[in-house]
DNA sequence: TATGAATGAGAATTCATTCAT
DNA sequence: GATGAATGAATTCTCATTCAT
């Protein structure tokens, strides 16, 4: 019936969960504040209390969204280049990243130390994920194309990790990078994730 | 006189730094609380106050002093072996941090962005820190150890990033790795980072 | 023309001043809340506040119409038999109480408390039934029913507050009681109370 | 060392118990509020709440502490005169309440129902003391004093019940009474308690 | 110097009440 | 007439910070 305004309210949630996320994601959950966030996401707070029943619940329910989302992002794991994968999943997370748009690698997590219970739900989502890519890096060492003296779980985490090359903790740290310099950044940085991940020929001289 | 008096007080100081950055990177700046720094370090409130002005000054003492440790940890950019230098610096870092003794890298500064103004004696730290390994970086490019197309900065806060790769955010995550592993993964990260560095193109016999 | 329209509307008005008075007297007028009540009473919040004006109101109407009913049961004074009139009004009372139907006695009072001006209607249905009993209790004082040491009010108070002797508090408490506990009990009271109000004088065998 | 800080401190602690039952009892659990409270107790709020982990702990403490004054003032039962006895308790409690210095009755219990877990240590206080009162109860009848037919129960809830006689709930109810009102009012309750507790047999032609 | 106790300012959460449909 | 959704105004509770000893 009125389904139109189930959407709207669906989407106003989300809303508030984007914002959330950003917010999480720039100061952690400590310096969250509610009265903020109610601002910030255009609504009051009482109605932020109707959508999420507490603070902590409302920073599981943001996190776990954007692990959802990230779980999407992971191709499932196939023959053919297990390689190019990983590359185009890291492309697509520092951009994602560089846009501010805000996915979180799995290291970015004392955002959720504080969380109470370390809910199942984002430790699942999370756990799945790395799986997935893990499954990809042997899949990858299997074909040959990556090192095999690397365990996957240091491959997978060394993924993530990595995202945080371009995030710029202090506002005036190094000067506002240019888009330009931003997509070469991500370049190097995949190229260095590729060569520490292949591994194989050093010997530079050797020709 | 009091000589012995300052001292003590002078190692109190020390250790209530101590225990302030281990909270403050297990936590973050927001879920720090005073009060329970004051247990942890086992001093009196007041104490504290009568040691720091306030919590802001306080992170930043802590978190200035750890940038002052790791400067004196970098070495001092020599024609002889960057790469050999950069990996001993990241071996360091990533054993002291297997050690819980807490280095923190300069990613880890969401911690920070809570601080008001944007400390300028840390600012100078860090980036004097990174300063210092960007130079060893362009020697080693000078030198052609290190890959020339990888921007020295991104190189450096590879370096930096690296670390994160064996911090476990929640506790219940990956199991607990014993000492062997830790040391194993250490040298496994380095592997990649050497690899990632090098870049030594080419794949082997390929041509 | 909507005859039956109003009916129902009226009705269901009637059905939630009983859900109020319940919830009014299990809890305390600050203890109760409007979301609850309206959940109780099957309606939602926005009709709630189309049948009454606010919480005080509905709180009000749901006491004052109480003491209508309570007025009601009091019989008209007759010289016939003040004292059977007061033991057949307790009864009443009690049972009403005993079988949860919740007719609050003047004492319970402490509910209204906190409602702001002292409702002058609540207040005229409280102090005409207590007048109405007042004089009953004279009346049995000129006849030499009831002592005649007691003020009436006195015992027009008593008559109240002896209801609670059946209510519990706890739901734990003094284990639940059995119907035919219930009826015992509440004989054994009016006994207290008519002994109590007799006083010595009745000498049985004695004449 | 600094016992007379100890003392201050306790001795407030003890006013504030004091000030939070004069209010719950005057109002019940849900209109007390912390902030008047803590007007009304002449501290801070977070001092209130250094003394008092919640509300809910506050009130608990507040009638618990109430139970058991009330306990110390329950006779020893003793073969010598129970009846006295319960007169005489029953007269100290009237007391008490005339004087605004809040003894609550276990009948006042709504105050208590919004409490979660219904406090153990509350609980046995107010059992322990019906059970003495109990006690005293079958003494007398065991003795010929109290009327057989009434289950000790009974008598001591009604005990508590009477209580409530002289209590105003609203402000401009009958007009406040003087001392000497009062304190005939007390003797009448305490004669209507006896004759209903004795039963009509007693003194009969004895003059 | 060191600390038990106190607090102003704010943060999370709830409640009675009202829109908009 | 009825309701899902929204909110201003409290209310409970916490935190960094300061007294008073």
């Amino acid at each position: 019936m009125s389904g139109i305004r189930e959407k709207q309210l669906e989407k106003r949630k989300q809303e508030t969960l984007d914002v959330a996320l950003r917010l999480l994601l720039q100061r952690g959950y400590g310096n969250l504040n509610m009265d903020e966030l109610a601002v910030e996401a255009g609504i009051s707070k009482p109605t932020l209390y109707q959508y999420f029943d507490s603070k902590e619940e409302l920073a599981a329910k943001a996190i776990e969204r954007m692990f959802e989302k990230m779980e999407e992002l992971i191709p499932e794991p196939s023959a053919t280049a297990p390689l190019a994968q990983l590359e185009d999943f890291l492309r697509l997370m520092l951009k994602t990243r560089s846009e501010k748009r805000y996915l979180m690698a799995p290291g970015d997590m004392e955002v959720l130390r504080a969380m109470h219970q370390n809910n199942p739900a984002i430790f699942g989502h999370m756990q799945s994920a790395k799986n997935k890519l893990e499954q990809i890096v042997r899949q990858g060492q299997a074909v040959g194309e990556i090192d095999p003296a690397l365990p996957a779980w240091i491959v997978v985490n060394a993924l993530f990790s990595l995202q945080r090359v371009i995030s710029n903790p202090f506002a005036k740290d190094e000067p506002q990078r240019s888009e330009a310099e931003l997509a070469a950044a991500i370049e190097s940085i995949i190229r260095f994730f590729k060569q520490g991940v292949v591994g194989t020929v050093p010997m530079p001289m050797a020709t």
